[in-house]
This record gives C-alpha cells, sequence and structure tokens, in this order.
DNA sequence: GTTCTATATTGCTAAACGGTAATATTTGAG
DNA sequence: CTCAAATATTACCGTTTAGCAATATAGAAC
C-alpha cells in the first residue's frame, strides 16, 4: 500500500508528469529539465527526488551532470504498469506538446553556466 | 491533464483507496463506509465526493440513503484504466484483506442510528 | 591547492489536504 | 406539521507539499 500511495502521488503533480512525458523522448540532467519547465534548480532536483523514490526513474552521475531516464519497470509493479500507460497517456495534452517539440533546442551546454 | 491529475490525487490517499477496495466487492453507503474505516462523517463524505469528481465512483440516492458504486469507466480513460488495475491491485494488503473479510458483517441497520 | 559548474540539501512561506465538530439539508415515520 | 436519521456543507486545526533563496557538496579545469 505504501508502495502504490508512493507512486500515485508521484504522478500527481502536472510538472512532475511533464517530466515523466519528456524522459519518455530523451534522457535529460536537471538543469535541461529545469529549463524546459522554467523552474528553479532545487524545485526540479525535489520533483526529480519523488520521481525516484517511486522507482519511476533512475539516476546516473555522469561527470558533472547527473543523467536521469525512466526505469525499466522493475522496481514494482505499480511502477511498471503506470510507466506503461504514461507512454500513450497525454501525448495531445497541449502543454506536453508544447515540452515536447521545445526537447531538441535545449542543449546542456547552452542552458547551464549562469 | 487536469483530469489525469484529478484522478491520481483521489487515489492517493490510504482510505480513498480503501473505499474503491471495498467498492469491488459491494455498493455501499456513507454510514456503511464510515462504520468500517472508523472515520467521521464528514471525512467519509468528503473523500466520497473526491472519487466522484474524479469519476471513479457515482452515487444515487435510495430513500434516506446514498448509494456509492464504481463507475463503469465510461467517465474517462484515466479513471477507466486505473479502475480495472485496481482490481487485481492490492489484493493482498493486509489492510485492504481485513476491511474486505468485514464488510458482510456491516449492515446498515446496525451500524448507522446514533 | 583554487575556482568554476552542476546538483543536492536546508530553511522558509503559502497553499492544499485530511481530519473533526458543529451546522444545514433532505427524507421517512408518525 | 414535527421528529429523527442519513448525508452534505461549513469552519477550523495540524500536517503535508510545491515553490524559492541560500547554502552545502561534488567534480572538472586550471
Amino acid at each position: 500500500m505504501r508502495d502504490f500511495v508512493r507512486v500515485m502521488k508521484a504522478l500527481s503533480d502536472p510538472n512532475r508528469i511533464a517530466i515523466m512525458k519528456m524522459l519518455q523522448h530523451k534522457d535529460m540532467c536537471v538543469c535541461e529539465i529545469q529549463a524546459a519547465l522554467k523552474i528553479a534548480q532545487p524545485t526540479a532536483s525535489k520533483h526529480l527526488k519523488v520521481l525516484e523514490d517511486a522507482d519511476l526513474v533512475t539516476s546516473r552521475k555522469n561527470g558533472m551532470w547527473v543523467n536521469y531516464k525512466l526505469t525499466d519497470g522493475s522496481g514494482g509493479p505499480y511502477a511498471a504498469s503506470l510507466l506503461g500507460s504514461l507512454r500513450h497517456w497525454l501525448e495531445n495534452d497541449p502543454r506536453i506538446t508544447e515540452l515536447v517539440e521545445k526537447i531538441p533546442t535545449i542543449r546542456r551546454e547552452d542552458v547551464c553556466k549562469k
């Protein structure tokens, strides 16, 4: 029950859902997600932590960056099932569409370096 | 997106999840749900309103009582899909099992009438 | 070593949420 | 109509949550 609630809560926030939909198209680091969603960096980090705690994404350090990607679903049946459903859900959502289209224009080399 | 978040939020609370699992076995009125979950009556009403707003349950007045039942899923793809998944999810959760076993012993004639 | 840069953590605020008690509404019984 | 019972609504309280600024941590480049 605790796992289930954790997954549902993780997918109950529009920004976290947007992160999941973007990660379907490309693995991304924190600063890219931050730039795409136009949120503060700690906010992006916190959202990613919630998703990771729910076994929906995993992180892997690569030099200075931390790359986030969707999990393969081995973290549990709820995460696995919702990862699958999310593939076809919200494909026509206007904000999601706009975000996904913008992904190719976001390059970490340009986006970061405050 | 708004609909999706509404459904996910509705299913992010243990008591609301428990209501959904009980309704899989039997249509119930507010006082029965209140008795099963051992919560105050307004709390039960509020939870049911959240589930109804998410198109996960429907209500039908029958005399003094209001019977709640699961929807047929026509309220939207998210509710429909999760209603289906919930059928087999949490079947072995200890609290859910205990609640479901207790359902036959809850009769509105005994439970209500403060 | 020092200095950037990307990320994580901490501390804070405003809003949302789950809970209850008290009250209002509705309906059946007399 | 009056009374009682089931449900809904309101008002309030403590906790959680999403957001940010500020700070701490970690790694790359020098």
